[in-house]
DNA sequence: GACCAGGCACATC
DNA sequence: GATGTGCATGGT
């Protein structure tokens, strides 16, 4: 695909724009991981709801976390929908932490990230996405996380086949950003304030479009 | 009432 | 391999 920027550029403007994001929206290593799988097609203020919920009955306490029952989990995370799904999911996650660190989050330090993230997409219910958000968010490691802003403003300035896959969109921002956890961490929360206010499922073009003008050609110039 | 939101698994062709 | 569908609540 032609007209990839330098994203060294978009984040400088990006940042300018929007100012630091202050990403995870969670205060623990735990609460990302549960805020990760709630999240999924999910509107942040109903993941939200559930948090609440979790946190009232359990204060996000990992032992109180893991002896809820299937039932129980599913109802308190009602609110962010699919609870059902969501519920085993965090199941399967929590048994995880569980066998892997016991909850204690200091255990993975040595552990090579391409082993985590095997181990998490090997968990059913947790895709690239999910799995990346804890890797970058809860662990700080130098993964990159495509979601579907990151993909939605690719496609609308034409850096990227709308029907790249996740790991080619993954590669294309890697490939313009220095390897760095701090960097992919704001990035990726900068692209979801952008998309939100910029760049909505509805419009076919963005507007204001806070980067129209940093890329020649770009369909989005005079929008801005 | 329609559309949307920080996915993923599974069925079907 | 590509495409379609189920999962579900709550806001706009």
């Amino acid at each position: 695909m032609d007209g990839a920027p330098d994203f060294r550029d978009i984040y400088r403007a990006l940042l300018a724009r929007f100012g630091p994001q202050g990403w995870w929206p969670g205060e623990t290593p735990l609460e990302v991981c549960l805020g990760a799988v709630l999240t999924q097609s999910t509107n942040w203020g109903n993941v939200e709801r559930a948090l609440a919920a979790l946190r009232k009955a359990t204060g996000l306490d990992f032992a109180k976390l893991r002896a809820l029952s299937e039932g129980e989990l599913a109802r308190l995370v009602r609110p962010a929908g699919f609870f059902n799904q969501k519920a085993r999911r965090v199941r399967l996650l929590l048994e995880w932490l569980y066998g892997r660190c016991s909850g204690d989050f200091t255990r993975f330090e040595a552990v090579p990230t391409e082993t985590l993230r095997g181990e998490l997409l090997a968990l059913r219910g947790i895709g690239p996405e999910t799995a990346d958000s804890i890797l970058l968010y809860a662990l700080a490691r130098p993964v990159f996380v495509v979601d579907a802003y990151t993909r939605r403003v690719a496609g609308r300035h034409g850096w990227a086949d709308a029907r790249s896959d996740y790991d080619e969109l993954a590669a294309l921002f890697t490939a313009g950003l220095p390897r760095d956890a701090a960097v992919y961490n704001e990035f990726h929360a900068l692209f979801v304030r952008l998309g939100k206010e910029h760049c909505r499922r509805r419009d076919p073009r963005c507007h204001p479009c806070p980067l129209a003008g940093l890329v020649r050609g770009d369909p989005c110039a005079g929008t801005g």
